[in-house]
DNA sequence: GTTTATGTATTACAGTTGTAATCGAAAGGG
DNA sequence: CCCTTTCGATTACAACTGTAATACATAAAC
């Protein structure tokens, strides 16, 4: 698969919250959020379907667009390789940047102690 | 500052590692881990000082490098731009997948912890 | 001093990306 | 049936990227 660019990112996100959905009620959905004329979505859209990360049905004239790339893969892969470039593969220093920063909410905090307490559960046997 | 692409990034690495530097200490440095050519990385190097990422002084006829964009603020921008984008801005669901997949050590654990500890020390007065 | 090597600067060139406009076909309105 | 609207398909085009090659200047070697 080839890579999916930002401005695809913005469509494919569209498709992960619904579908199968039109290209016009991508457009209307992204109408909010952003700028983009018309054209430029379609574009978008297409580029997806080369890519492989979407497919489409016929729905009369119109085409109906559902993902292909599932939003948990993605992310799964995103994140490994930005981790990997950007922290060479440790991902503590990147909370520990956000702990720093204040960018971590009670939230999060409580999230990621039932993670720890998942994988200690699980790993206990060591 | 203009985004550091990703063949960029691995020139500015060497200059994080050591600096001031000079173009061959760098193409040297490069040479192990990937197979590009001294132009292609004196390329990289124009680009990034165009970009303002890096600046440098002559030295004799040649030039010495060194980061003007510090590693710390990179990771900091790329990781919260990054989080906002795929994961909408949470940074658990980050951690999470890590975890299903079992990507995460005992060392990151480790790290975890320590850095909820000191998290929950610093707001306990909630 | 003229040639050669070695630095940097400039140029190249195809692929990707952002951002559309234009084209062609078909469906709907009179 | 013809005209206009509305789809998707094709084309546009500049900036950015990856990956160098070529040009130019000057220091080093004879």
């Amino acid at each position: 698969m080839k890579d999916i660019s930002q401005a695809e990112l913005e469509v494919l996100k569209v498709l992960w919250q619904q579908s199968p959905v039109s290209a016009n009620q991508v457009v209307d959905a992204l109408a909010d959020a952003s700028q983009w004329h018309e054209k430029t979505v379609k574009t978008l859209l297409n580029r997806l379907v080369a890519k492989g990360a979407i497919s489409y049905e016929k729905d009369g004239r119109a085409y109906l667009y559902s993902p292909v790339l599932q939003q948990a893969d993605y992310q799964m892969k995103e994140s490994q390789s930005f981790i990997q470039r950007v922290f060479s593969g440790r991902i503590a220093p990147l909370v520990a940047g956000f702990a720093q920063q204040d960018k971590l909410a009670e939230q999060d905090i409580a999230e990621l102690k039932q993670l720890i307490a998942r994988w200690e559960q699980e790993n206990k046997n060591d």
